[in-house]
DNA sequence: CTGTTAGCGCGTTCAG
DNA sequence: CTGAACGCGCTAACAG
């Protein structure tokens, strides 16, 4: 029997007899022949496998955006690898180039920063991109993400409609586009609210709880301190806590906090932090649903920008109405 | 210029001149030139991939499992591809099987269940694999795992020490060896101390969060009531502390608690389970060690069994030493 | 130091 | 309905 034959019981690709199709089954069976998808993909020049380029996966608003990107991609038969770049540009490259070498059919990447370059680079390999989480300045790529800007403005709102005066701000580094969007969302709330002297409320650093815990050491030494923060994401808010439980304080009376993303519940034991959660599972969802119709060419328009909204979830940590003390 | 000659520059598998060096060097810059590692590896017969399947990558146990494999994968140079079972024998042959088809060099693998048929499937097909975290019986395989039974049993004389008669433990499933393990420990532990009636004090369920809060509430309404629980794992110790903080009970001051699997410090605000920790990062270390030394034929010897140690943490919820009780 | 030949396992193309 | 020939992009083996 010639391989073809083989092939074409395989992949239904071609008419047989049942006569073949069951002595081919039959062989399969006892030999355990397993088809060389290598083989295959250099052939057809497609491998059916996505990527996910991410910085952290050890965030669990990142393993959410995975579980999403996974299911919608094996539903599909696509297969995913995943990648994670520590927020590190170079690791970045490393990896793009790594999975461009592997011929993945296409890349979800939340970039590390907001650089043009990596989705540049992997364009010019003819490889479709969709940027998650993050903006890019000025590039033709699809997008989906949240609206950063906007969800630190309702947070810093509820603080400000709670009596808070003295509110900082705890953000990711400077160099993504979140971190600066959250910012800008806390800056217009408290200018609206008549609070323009924000010299000492805007603090920079990394996206993880020692990052957290770092800036609010600093903050929290200040005279006079801030009667709420703002944590700019999870492990910010984790490390927020951890130091002000070390000087001492309660959360809300002392301080109230509020932050960007929600923990999973199956890791607290007893949620309590008041958050603006975005929809991670949604996010990797829809980001992939567009690749796949980028891919298929069931979408060849222009490039979409997908904005979600985020939910705010209230809690205990963000306190009740204060007094409106001097500043 | 002969394609070979590209390859040798390339590959440094062969001898060249710095003039042609330079000139391919520049040729791939100029043309933004991506080898292809699918025709290479059709070629070559090795694809430098491992995979790592697991039951749960949202468990922080198994993604620490997973960074120590990512490490030491690549700085040999290896990509890992990562796989989801969610504890189901179906997905983890779906997985298994797409992985084969891939041709990854070898395969790490916390199994679904203690059936030796996925372990036999790897091995039919001439890849090399080593088990993860849990027992296969009478296969021979490598196998990298911690001593379930003697940390259950540990745990379970500190309660003991501490004056409780009254324990009861919530396991994993009776399908996994470490649940098996941890019960074994556990009831060994008691009938040392005398307590030979443990017909109420086992309990087995899903190594999730629902999974300990089911089966607390379960327990918790039993007259008497556990003085003490030992759970199973995280997951099944934050199901636990939920129910028991709906029931309006206090830990430790009404129920004391201690659990396998430590939480990462990123994600807890203030630790105070006592945990019997499991070293993952160097479970992931070692097997992957054991893996890579297989496929480089630095180590053809008989199969290993790493057994690594536990490390008990004590903090607040196994609370202070107790009254005895009245059984 | 460089080139020629051949073939990895599969699927497209065109003939039987 | 089945098969033969060819080539995907790369590299092992063997010249020169």
């Amino acid at each position: 029997m010639a391989p073809i034959t083989v092939s074409r019981v395989i992949n239904k690709s071609g008419p047989f007899s049942e006569d073949v199709q069951s002595r081919v089954e039959a062989a399969i069976a006892e030999l355990g022949y397993v088809p060389n998808t290598l083989a295959r993909s250099l052939r057809s020049k497609r491998t059916h496998t996505l990527a996910l380029v991410v910085t952290d996966i050890t965030n669990p608003f990142f393993t959410s955006i995975a579980r999403g990107v996974e299911d919608t991609a094996s539903d599909a038969g696509f297969t995913v690898i995943y990648c994670n770049t520590d927020e590190s540009e170079s690791e970045e490259k490393k990896y793009l180039s790594m999975l461009l070498q592997k011929q993945v059919d296409g890349i979800l990447l939340v970039p590390a920063r907001s650089s043009t370059q990596p989705v540049e680079f992997i364009k010019a390999q003819n490889t479709p991109v969709v940027v998650l989480d993050r903006r890019i300045p000025e590039t033709e790529t699809d997008v989906v993400r949240c609206d950063s800007e906007n969800g630190a403005y309702q947070l810093a709102r509820l603080l400000l409609d709670l009596g808070h005066k003295r509110i900082a701000v705890l953000s990711g580094p400077v160099e993504v586009s979140t971190a600066v969007d959250r910012v800008a969302g806390f800056q217009r709330a408290m200018r609206e609210a008549g609070i323009d002297d924000l010299a000492d409320a805007v603090y920079h650093g990394p996206y993880s709880q020692a990052g957290g815990y770092a800036m609010s050491k600093q903050v929290l030494s200040k005279q006079p301190c801030p009667t709420a923060l703002l944590a700019g994401n999870n492990f910010i808010a984790v490390g927020a806590l951890q130091a002000i439980h070390e000087l001492g304080m309660q959360v809300p009376e002392d301080i109230a906090i509020v932050a960007f993303d929600d923990l999973p519940s199956a890791l607290v034991i007893s949620p309590f932090l008041t958050v603006m959660a975005q929809p991670g599972y949604a996010m990797g969802k829809i980001a992939t649903e567009l690749l796949l119709d980028r891919l298929s060419g069931k979408h060849t328009g222009p490039f979409q920008e997908v904005v979600l909204p985020t939910e705010l979830i209230v809690r205990r940590s963000s306190g009740n109405q204060r007094e409106i003390e001097s500043l």
